[in-house]
DNA sequence: CGCATGATGCGCACGACGTGCGCTAGGGTG
DNA sequence: CACCCTAGCGCACGTCGTGCGCATCATGCG
């Protein structure tokens, strides 16, 4: 067909040039993952999945991803770059930031908490790496000695996945219900209430959560807690 | 064969009474399952594997438990109840001895991290239960007024999760390689060398974490955390 | 222009998984 | 002896991660 040939409309009507607009990239399978968790949570990932929405066939993502754990690790780090690198001469506020920050983001992608939370030294995404690096020296320039900026930051870590990661397992569990979390939470009060009943402290705390605020997501508990976090490791600069 | 009448002898010969001797009980099957996690690991748990421990096919342990959702439940709250129930009078050394025993309980079960991690208001196990309601009384006493005292337990609950989980994670993930935390760290070195290399203070502190001490169960940055945490909790108490 | 090459995706297959269903056998109760 | 209730089992279904070998096609070289 040498009518093919003619230059400029052709172009647009041949199919693209594979090379040039690869279906599967490793960025775009990464992308669809992240956009599949987010959706339907860790648990509903398949790697046929994951390749039918990519019109593709589940094994052809293994010439671009090594295992699905991998993927994960990728995703993982991929979210990660969400995070911003403050850096607002106070210490405690540029700690705060990324705290919260941290925090939301754990809970528009609440597959990522688990994957977090088990992620130590091992784990060498470079995104996360470069945040890291760049709280040590938050702390450093705030007057802590190198090896207790380490610390520093690990447990102001350690407290946001620990606190958010209830949370976004709260919210994935009511997202894929189907129902809303008001519905979910009268569901559970009456199994709740007998659990609780021979335990005044508690019974008071459930009652309390009953009322106005959702209980998953509860911001002044967070707030409270990075706060004391972050006095705590204020003595230690006195 | 009338002789199996007699009553004495063969009383042992005969297969033991179902009813007094039931091999399959909850109990049996959840104290199982805790085993075989801690050996292998929560993701080498299936009930096939389960049931064949006990002798017992697949499909039979449905009769006792609804789920593996459920079994994993029934498994946390049966570790949860080794926690102890401290009163020493002093807050700080009570909230200390406690948070010592959890980090100590999710190393002895790795596993139990990510479980012990999602699991918030809406799980009900009555292990966990007692718990809370017992560190609530240790706040409240210490002077911290009801709703504080709940977000006070809160935080140092999410502190501890957050800083034992990864560390959890690495233990079992040198675990199931067979190889030792020596030839584990040996291992990642030279990609964990090449992956901070432009960062200074990251390539400083992975330097630090060469030597002696192994870089997963490091006590010393939990003490430091846990100290901080109750720092803060106490600035609200003057 | 033609052929070899290397990258890309696919179909098939394997073994393992959670779990619903209907059967069996053996004890307790009348 | 008749009945039933319960613990346990075998089978089967649909799903999973992923190794292997083949097809396809753009590209580089003669």
């Amino acid at each position: 067909m040498p009518a093919d040939e003619q230059p400029i409309p052709s172009v647009w009507a041949r199919p693209s040039r594979k090379r040039e607009q690869p279906l599967l990239t490793r960025e775009n399978i990464v992308a669809e993952a992240v956009r599949l968790l987010d959706e339907e949570g860790a648990e509903n990932l398949s790697m046929r999945r994951l390749g039918s929405r990519l019109g593709a066939g589940a094994t052809s993502l293994y010439r671009h991803v090594a295992s699905k754990d991998e993927l994960f690790e990728l995703a993982l780090d991929a979210v990660y770059g969400d995070l911003p690198l403050p850096d607002t001469g106070e210490w405690r506020t540029t700690v705060t930031e990324v705290a919260r920050a941290m925090r939301g983001i754990i809970l528009r992608h609440p597959w990522l908490a688990a994957r977090l939370a088990e992620a130590g030294l091992a784990y060498l995404g470079p995104n996360m790496l470069r945040q890291n690096e760049h709280m040590l020296g938050v702390f450093e320039q705030a007057g802590f000695p190198p090896e207790e900026a380490d610390h520093a930051m690990t447990t102001v870590t350690a407290y946001v996945i620990g606190i958010a990661t209830p949370e976004a397992a709260w919210l994935s569990m009511v997202a894929r219900s189907g129902q809303s979390e008001q519905e979910w939470t009268e569901r559970l009060w009456p199994a709740a209430e007998r659990a609780v009943q021979d335990y005044p402290r508690l019974r008071a705390r459930y009652e309390a959560q009953k009322g106005g605020n959702t209980s998953g997501t509860n911001v002044d508990t967070f707030e409270y807690g990075l706060q004391r976090v972050l006095d705590g490791l204020q003595t230690r600069l006195a």
